[in-house]
DNA sequence: AATACTTAGTGTGTTTTCCACACTAAGCAA
DNA sequence: TTGCTTAGTGTGGAAAACACACTAAGTATT
């Protein structure tokens, strides 16, 4: 079976760039591409777009199928149409976004590719296609948004530690935070609901807090900014 | 001629809002279609994407080609897909935003669309295929953006007076601003260049400015971020 | 049992920024 | 000359941002 066109058409992929936040360091989902072109080397999740389904459900679909992830935060993230971008030829790739919490992180690969892991954003090994142009935009969009939007908290287990939330905020924005200054902040926001759990390392115990998504929205809608 | 392929590709097309200020009010540029689908109502200037063009490229041909725009601001905006939002089949449009001079203003309708005409944001007729939805999301980012990028000079003219400045402002952001404190901030911006030339009406005289795009970007190189 | 270690958690004074607010200046028109 | 219109300016009070150092409560080590 094929079809026919008048005119040329490019073909349409999706490509996620996933961020997972160990404690330490950014991190990013990578597929070690079984096929070519590019064969053995990194990329970042994605596929072609059915005919039938919308971008963001192709963008999951393809995540599920490579990654097993699902029911994570997506976003679109920019389109990038190159004509040179893909060396089988014209190939047109709506990229997005997603943040994923520790908890939800996967094992290893699912059935597309070969291989899945984890790599810290500031040590990437080489990627495939414009990938690396990809990582750099979308770095960019998450440093920005996550100022200004409460979009850290997908990055976090839903219980966290405000020490924990500091030290997102300080990977992800490349610097050191008061840490004084930062609670302080933080605890002006009510829809960071402190817990009546704690959890113990080889120190004081941290208390739990969880985001109240249902707060956030209600003080959004009388146009309440989220800045931190 | 045609063109065969093993799977069902999208349509590619690029889509244009075209932003302007007349001193009053936002307004956008509408194309009257000439061909079906939706014949004779209001949409923005786009087409399909080229075989050997870069997205962005074909954004401006088009936009050229139906207003006779160029050399304008253009940013990439959203790319919207749902499976039904063209009634020829499916068709992936990948929407941008331009940001044109009042002295840019292009008279009347280029050459592929019957019509070309501003229309007030606030009060736009119905707009063909998912452009109302293209519109909201633009509108949104442009409110976001100007608070955060200097992208309102590209509305203004190349030299205008404090006054029009705080006019675009309080016309996008929909809310008046404390005239004194409007112009304090901005006098601190030193790529906010005074010049020895003033605009009369039947007024006081007003003095033009102009921004200065190398020291904004010096500013920026250096950690400088805009905000107003 | 005592000590050392680690991270959690808290308060204050200073500086900076934000904001509300009202009048004079300069030209044009009648 | 008067009136109209928009341009342009300064100050004091309130709020927010910031720099900064110690105590608290557990665990691990001896």
């Amino acid at each position: 079976m094929a079809f026919t066109y008048d005119y040329a058409r490019p073909a349409l992929t999706v490509d996620c760039v996933v961020f997972g936040f160990d404690g330490g360091g950014l991190q990013v989902l990578l597929i070690r591409r079984a096929l070519e072109p590019f064969a053995g080397s990194w990329a970042f999740p994605g596929g072609f777009v059915e005919m039938d389904e919308d971008l963001d459900v192709a963008a999951r679909r393809e995540l599920e199928e490579e990654t097993g992830l699902r029911d994570v935060f997506l976003e679109q993230l920019y389109t990038f149409g190159a004509p040179a971008r893909d060396p089988r030829g014209r190939v047109v790739s709506v990229a997005y976004y997603a943040l994923v919490r520790p908890d939800q992180h996967p094992a290893a690969g699912g059935s597309d590719a070969s291989e899945a892991g984890w790599h810290a954003v500031d040590e990437l090994p080489g990627l495939a296609f414009d990938h690396a142009e990809v990582l750099r935009v979308a770095l960019e969009r998450l440093r920005g948004k996550i100022r200004y939007q409460p979009v850290g908290f997908e990055l976090l287990p839903k219980r966290f530690t405000l020490g924990q939330l500091q030290g997102l905020y300080e990977a992800i924005l490349g610097r050191g935070i008061d840490k004084r200054n930062f609670r302080r902040k933080v605890a002006a926001f009510d829809f960071l609901v402190p817990l009546e759990e704690f959890v113990r390392g080889r120190h004081r115990p941290a208390r739990l807090y969880r985001f109240d998504r249902r707060k956030y929205r209600a003080l959004e809608k009388r146009g309440f900014l989220f800045e931190l």
